[in-house]
DNA sequence: CTAGTGCACTGGTCGGACCAGTAGGCTACG
DNA sequence: CGTAGCCTACTGGTCCGACCAGTGCACTAG
């Protein structure tokens, strides 16, 4: 010990220095979503490397969400407003690699959702809350007149809430982590025999955590959605991974 | 209406269906990490694509945390097993570029944070109980001899709570937020002149937490874990959107 | 049997070429 | 004079062929 410490020399490859000075011109705000960066040509005489280069820098750039590149564009590639497909992405991947299971993927659905509600019940303003019930009333209308909307009216209300939540984390993960749940469990929905009882069941303990938040109490509306959520999915999970969920449950 | 519906023709370029082709493998398991793709050579044979094409499929494969290739290595590249750097990576600029503040940060692990003890009360096992316990040992002990491990500490006791959460996602996201909070936040830790009354406060909200578990009462593990990290971190976030943070506190 | 040396690969980079698109200026027609 | 249509000068997407610096392994010389 003592002595200098060397640091291992890592071969940097010549794209990844390309794909850093853009990232940091990006994320240092030099260069604004809706703004184009020169073309291939271009950038290969500014960082004199070959196309070949530049491209692949381009290619990481793409899978990293921050460019877009459209063929006979007169215009160089044109830098994105983030979205977070690139995290919905990782988490998908991370969902069929990582073997994670519909349970694990439900609970975190109610953790988030019940700290949105527990958060929009303090911080929503009387616009948000007129949205949250008339999306309840949407999921209303939808059971009686046998129309296939209940889900889109069920995905509004918990987008309005992860927003009143005021926390943009909360929203983005929230978003993603339901997409999932949905498209994994999308076709045994539609096949449930007791489709429509769970359908009016979910109603009501909507308008229960909507009374709740109007009465002000949130931990109630918290612990509320918690409980909805088992009920309305637990049928879709396996029995011994049941009581992993009802641990969530106060 | 009526009358075929035609999707419109996105032009799906070649390296993007290298891409799909692969993922596919990797996901399905007909791949499995550490197993090595062809050379170059060999895929751009199999695919009947050019090397640049190839290569551009395999920078995105990289990009994406599925590969990893490395120059003069006699196999092709190695398939990885899934890491959370894509995910970390993603959500790391989501905290640059759309400016995650440090208050919403702190609340998502706020959130993470409770709900895994929620769980972890219930779920543990007693060696991870007693790991817990040693975590909270050493950190007493790193300040009573002046020692730099609190930190370390500190995270070896949060990492056993996620684990013992039983959940994956919450394990991972819990690792990716909390990395980015302490990067935030590292030199203002470091310079904070209160900073032993602080490690003592919290090595106290600790004991009390694992008392809580001891004595099975989950619900209040996690209200007072809350609290803790609402206390130890406060002092580093703005005033104004301090209010936020504490609506998460029953 | 071991230590050393090639060799036959690997990925990384380069340069040049062609294609199919697009956008905008220009021309020719109304 | 205005507009519809073409033309050209770009763009990105793909291909090819070449060279370099590494790496591992087989082979050879000790």
């Amino acid at each position: 010990m003592g002595g200098p410490r060397f640091e291992p020399v890592r071969a940097v490859r010549a794209y990844e220095r390309v794909v850093e000075q853009v990232e940091e011109a990006i994320e240092s705000g030099s260069l604004s979503p809706g703004e184009r960066l020169p073309s291939e040509r271009e950038l290969m005489v500014q960082f004199s490397v070959s196309r070949s280069t530049v491209r692949e820098a381009l290619r990481v750039l793409q899978a990293r969400g921050l460019v877009r590149s459209r063929p006979g564009d007169p215009n160089g590639a044109e830098v994105l407003p983030f979205s977070p497909a690139t995290l919905h992405k990782s988490m998908t991947t991370l969902a069929r690699v990582e073997e994670l299971s519909l349970a694990e993927l439900v609970q975190f659905r109610m953790v988030l959702d019940s700290s949105a509600i527990l958060l929009a019940a303090r911080l929503r303003t009387d616009a948000q809350f007129a949205e949250m019930e008339s999306a309840v009333a949407h999921m209303r209308t939808a059971v009686e007149t046998g129309q296939d909307t209940f889900g889109e009216a069920d995905v509004a209300f918990h987008d309005v809430v992860a927003r009143a939540s005021g926390n943009k984390l909360i929203q983005i993960c929230t978003d993603v982590v339901r997409s999932i749940v949905l498209k994994l469990i999308s076709e045994k929905i539609a096949d449930a025999p007791d489709r429509e009882a769970l359908m009016r069941q979910s109603i009501r303990h909507h308008e229960e955590v909507l009374a709740a938040m109007r009465a002000g109490d949130g931990p109630l509306a918290a612990r509320l959605s918690k409980k909805a959520m088992y009920d309305y999915y637990a049928g879709y999970i396996p029995a011994p991974e049941r009581p992993a969920l009802s641990a969530l449950l106060d």
